[in-house]
DNA sequence: TGTTAGCACTCTAAACTCCCGAGTGCTAAT
DNA sequence: ATTAGCACTCGGGAGTTTAGAGTGCTAACA
């Protein structure tokens, strides 16, 4: 769609006051505030018809205009110039990153919280999916007479862990056993495959020594599934109270509140920065807000997601700048650890 | 103070109308629904004198009555008989709290799902606290070239990891050394005495080998200091803002949100069931709820807390009643696990 | 003395009306 | 193409009215 340069500008005018003041405004007030060369009856016009393509609307006949959803469509695609954060900006949150300590969810908790707090809105962080990962080795660490911790190491540096019991006394050679029979057989295997057949068809190759495996293999099986699925980290939700639309504010709630729903948002999410608006979302829980998203990357490649969710009346600009800035420097930082 | 019985009951009335309708009730109302063998005027000069008394008030001259928090104080203190909840209700809470995996943190986190999904509120659950804990024993595993994982066991049979990353190549050798020198060390010591402190002059035994160890200890340190502090889990938050009073629903979400201020609420309850009503409770975000709060025991002695957070009209029977039992249902399923 | 019927009184919340003023679209002049 | 001028629209705030739920008081009654 081609559109002369003078609408373009008014319709950035127009929307950049409302994201500000929440107020519909009209074709006076924003000749005096803007400073346009232009009287308001040619104002008019303009807005007449940037009314009839779809871009605002009016509230009411006597009102000033409002960005629709395609208003805000054609800003974020076309009127948007995103800088990079003020080098102050930037420096808080290097440092806000580098203090989060040695492992990846941290950072990534940091992220989200960093994100809500500059922004002001609710902000998302997932932890990078296990899917292209491997078995790197399991170990084991007896923490009771009955209970012990499986300590799984994946190729990608993730480590998770998890505590079983079994119903007979744990000895240290038992414990050895385990280790030697499941690293034989797990080391380099993709996460995914250590399922319940995995572990039958296992247990049943070691005949009666198998029976004593079932809580084990089950540990095993569970830090695998940990490590395979992404982790939401969400900060700031409460923030949305305080802004005007209570029902978005309470739907947006009650979708971070859901580990499961929130975890979905981002499972087929395109790579790169992106912006869905309203009913673009996915989840009608986002209908009345914003989601504006994007891909940090560990090794070249797409690994996991930061995002932040508001009223359509976010601040577009900062919350792109301020992702994709956090989103670099995080994959960086993730990267050097990794490394280690 | 003693106060008639017929006053007694009809102070009930009026509350238990209150908490399930909202509204203010007035005589007749109370008459007819409540089936009381006395003329709503009879019920007029009482409810005068409740008032007087100030545990009831009008909203405005020619409205109904609604309890004052004097009033609620008076209820849950006098006429608050608890039941054990259903066995259908206690077929369930069992159930689902044998379904949390092995860890009393998922148990306790399954406890305040429970709760907010019975009772429709917010609920807290929090994790025993480490302060009569001994280190049991600390062991390594090593997860790559210059990172590895420090496992904690307490006396307590709690269980926390921490990964940390050296600077230079960890061999398995140098771990067997941490393991013993530290061991030797901390066995038996109480987790507070683990500090900054402690590191200094433990590496500084060591001579040059104390050099390599800081982050180790560093690590070892933090597993403690997770240990001792309780963590704590919430629920259903959001659900209050679905009952009214949205600026109560706000600071409660505030409050939740912060996890330093949501583990202040609990330091120093006392143990047993205890409910705060408005302006009652420490923290002046809760200053337009209630909380109902009770202990879990483990060994006999009070370990933790569950707590529910709702509106001043919350059902308090109820919530005592589903609260108590399922306290004392986590701390028997906690201890089966630990005696393990 | 405690209870009750009756009644005048109070007060809110909802419905209705009125009107100001911001903002519009159209027309005619530049 | 731009602009000044003007009649028109309409939401929302202020003021008014009204219905009805609920009260406290008084006087009669058991």
């Amino acid at each position: 769609m081609k559109i002369a340069l003078r609408k373009q500008q008014i319709l950035a005018a127009v929307i950049e006051s409302y994201i500000q003041t929440g107020e519909p405004i009209g074709s006076k007030t924003l000749q005096n505030t803007q400073g346009f060369n232009i009287s308001s009856a040619t104002i008019r016009n303009e807005l007449a018809d940037l009314t009839s393509l779809g871009f605002l609307k009016q509230p009411h006949t006597s009102a000033g205009r409002v960005p629709t959803e395609a208003g805000y469509r054609f800003y974020v695609d076309n009127l948007l110039d995103v800088k990079e954060p003020d080098e102050r900006v930037r420096r808080y949150i290097d440092s806000r990153l580098r203090a989060s300590d040695d492992a990846p969810e941290h950072i990534l908790e940091s992220c989200s919280a960093l994100l809500s707090e500059l922004l002001s809105i609710a902000a998302v962080a997932t932890t990078p999916s296990g899917s292209e990962a491997r078995v790197h080795k399991i170990r084991f660490v007896q923490t009771g007479r009955y209970t012990s911790m499986l300590v799984l190491i994946t190729s990608a540096g993730m480590v998770k862990s998890r505590l079983f019991r079994c119903d007979f006394a744990i000895t240290p050679e038992m414990l050895t056993v385990f280790d030697r029979a499941l690293n034989e057989q797990v080391a380099g295997m993709r996460l995914e495959y250590i399922n319940k057949a995995f572990a039958q068809t296992f247990a049943a190759s070691f005949g009666e020594l198998g029976l004593l495996m079932p809580d084990m293999l089950m540990a095993a099986i569970e830090a695998c599934r940990d490590a395979l699925s992404t982790s939401v980290y969400t900060s700031g939700a409460t923030k949305l109270l305080y802004q005007g639309d209570l029902i978005a504010a309470r739907n947006v709630l009650e979708l971070l509140g859901d580990k499961t729903e929130s975890r979905r948002l981002f499972e087929n999410m395109p790579e790169g920065t992106n912006i869905y608006i309203g009913k673009e979302n996915s989840s009608p829980l986002l209908r009345h807000s914003s989601l504006a998203q994007t891909s940090y990357y560990i090794d070249n490649r797409p690994a996991g997601a930061l995002a932040v969710i508001g009223p359509l009346r976010m601040n577009y600009k900062g919350a792109v700048s301020i992702l994709e800035y956090t989103a670099k420097r995080a994959g960086e930082i993730i990267e050097e650890l990794i490394a280690g």
